[in-house]
DNA sequence: AAAAGCCCCTGGATGC
DNA sequence: TGCATCCAGGGGCTTT
């Protein structure tokens, strides 16, 4: 499943080779999540102008309009098949005409800063933080501070900074927030440069694996020991995901 | 406003 | 061996 780096991998996979390519097709499969919003057949013939990423959203410029693309989307162009493929159906492709059309402003409105952008500022996540009384990792998952923190990175960046994910977030001392912060940054960036994490059945569009879960310290790694002092890892539920984490690295 | 819970769907793993 | 059950995952939506 996508989180952040995943979309980004795959991003990166066809950017190059799609860009100023024709659509030929597009080939939706089952029914998504929500109706597409125009006819296929409407997009045959425009011209790809870029592909870009906003969280877990792969937008695709065409020449006119743009397409928000959550899993689950098959599209034939003159340069090669761009191809995303989830089993379930959590995925959606919807158009729109621009991105200040209320198709698409309805789906990235909410959506906080962008963890590897220059505009993600640590003070102001610190800030932002102080107004939640939620529990940091719930924080994390929701988006609206930051985006593309999936369960798996969320468990991973809060080892990284020492926090255990039970704390509230609005509890984090300025030195730890900024922690966190770099850690966000740093487990992002690695599991980009890793491919992504592939679990069960993710692949870049060139059906290439990702490699980061080989690196997890904590998620999916209950009861083994930490690979930093050896304390075997805990889970706990929280809101219905599963959250890993060190009760000796991770104390408050 | 924020927080918490629900629901969508399918395949793989597990249990009887 | 076959069938039932559980679980994972993102995030929009509804309810508190």
């Amino acid at each position: 499943m996508p989180e952040l780096p995943e979309v980004e991998v795959t991003r990166l996979s066809f950017v190059g080779e799609i860009t100023g390519a024709r659509v030929v097709s597009v080939c939706m499969g089952k029914a998504l999540r929500w109706p597409l919003g125009c006819s296929v057949a409407q997009l045959a013939g425009r011209t790809v102008r870029a592909v870009r990423r906003r969280g877990k959203y792969l937008l695709i410029d065409l020449d006119q309009g743009l397409l928000l693309v959550h899993d689950h989307f098959e599209m034939l162009t003159t340069r090669g098949t761009l191809r995303l493929n989830d089993p379930r159906r959590f995925g959606a492709v919807v158009y729109a005409d621009s991105e200040d059309a209320p198709e698409a402003r309805k789906l990235l409105a909410r959506l906080g800063m962008e963890p590897l952008s220059d505009g993600f500022d640590a003070k102001q996540f610190h800030a932002e933080l102080k107004l939640r009384k939620t529990v940091i990792k719930q924080v994390l998952l929701a988006g609206d501070i930051v985006v593309g923190v999936g369960n798996i990175y969320a468990s991973e960046a809060l080892f990284m900074a020492g926090i255990k994910p039970t704390l509230s977030a609005a509890k984090l001392s300025r030195p730890r927030a900024v922690k966190l912060h770099a850690a966000i940054r740093d487990v992002l960036a690695r599991a980009v440069a890793k491919g992504g994490s592939t679990l069960r059945d993710f692949s870049s569009t060139n059906g290439e694996r990702g490699y980061f879960q080989l690196e997890a310290m904590v998620y999916g790694r209950e009861g083994q020991a930490c690979r930093v002092c050896g304390t075997p890892i805990k889970a706990i539920r929280q809101g219905q995901r599963s959250t890993f984490y060190c009760p000796n690295c991770q104390k408050t």
